[in-house]
DNA sequence: TTTTGTCTATCTAACGTTAGATAGATTGGC
DNA sequence: GCCAATCTATCTAACGTTAGATAGACAAAA
């Protein structure tokens, strides 16, 4: 992958993640990396494929930090727990696919489809990590709720608040 | 209220739910509507105007259909998880103060204060119904998360699960 | 007669997208 | 090793469409 492709990737997700999918447009995110409108189409031909790409590696790279987490032996819904917070606090910004399924109604099928991924991945994990389907519902809710809340009252505390109640 | 205006708030709010603030357009409200966009203009002068006004009167009915079940002897967190419950399932849409939080960072100033007010009264009834102030934000973020969440997997049955642990 | 609400018509700016061209790297045949 | 062909990544320019917004005409009601 190369950086223009990397760099178009960042500015876009950055830019749905604070805005949503209509919230931004091919010059916006070609301002952002220093190329014209057209580069960005040459590398995605559709928005629909440039936030489907986006949706892909941000499910991609969250499930991997979670798995990392489990891994060196962190509890299953904690892991969960640490991806989210830390995503509020270094970009100060929705989830992406939190951001994106607010939306969900107008979205193209394919966005529509990896978002569902990223929750359906989601249920799986913490299943795996021995929780009920609702267990792993009521997790995921929790934290994609605590985020947006934190995200408009503009104050991180209320994530810890708002997901406090998943902890063991 | 004229029937024009209350139309016209009606078809914003539910596009707006569906597509989020950018997501809309005054040609589309107005077709909606059965009218011409200047019209809509001539109601609302600016979009941001319009938004506001939408997130304000979904408020005022929200908090006012709260306190009605509250009157009649419901206790708080569960009238709170009803009417959350019958806006999913009337409307199968997203919250509209959960589809604005989304993507609060780009929004107007008038508009973020609208929806900002929606959770701080959400914080309020609930602490007035004996609640402390981490569990009303546990509350609301686990109702927003769960309407989330049943909104993108497209099942109704996520946000009985993902409000499950409210229920006393 | 003034006010209210809607219309037609229009504006500027921006949208997603495409065409055509180009500079530079890579590759394959001789 | 060299030349021709192709590919990669970008550019400028423009396409048709739609965005939010406005001015002014017009009809109905007060």
């Amino acid at each position: 992958m190369t950086d223009t492709v990397t760099a178009i990737l960042d500015a876009a997700e950055e830019r749905i993640r604070g805005a949503g999918y209509h919230g931004f447009s091919f010059r916006d995110i070609a301002a952002d990396v220093g190329v014209k409108a057209s580069s960005v189409h040459y590398h995605f031909p559709a928005k629909e494929k440039l936030a489907a790409a986006v949706a892909r590696r941000y499910t991609d790279r969250f499930v991997e930090a979670v798995n990392a987490q489990v891994a060196e032996g962190t509890d299953v819904v904690e892991a969960w727990r640490r991806v989210f917070r830390a995503a509020l606090q270094r970009d100060g910004r929705m989830c992406l696919c939190g951001a994106l399924a607010a939306t969900s109604h107008e979205l193209a099928e394919e966005i529509r489809a990896e978002v569902k991924r990223f929750f359906e991945l989601g249920i799986e994990t913490l299943r795996q990590g021995g929780l009920e389907r609702a267990a792993a519902i009521r997790v995921l809710a929790a934290l994609e709720g605590a985020m947006l809340t934190a995200n408009i009252l503009e104050d991180q505390s209320v994530f810890e608040a708002g997901s406090s109640a998943l902890v063991a």
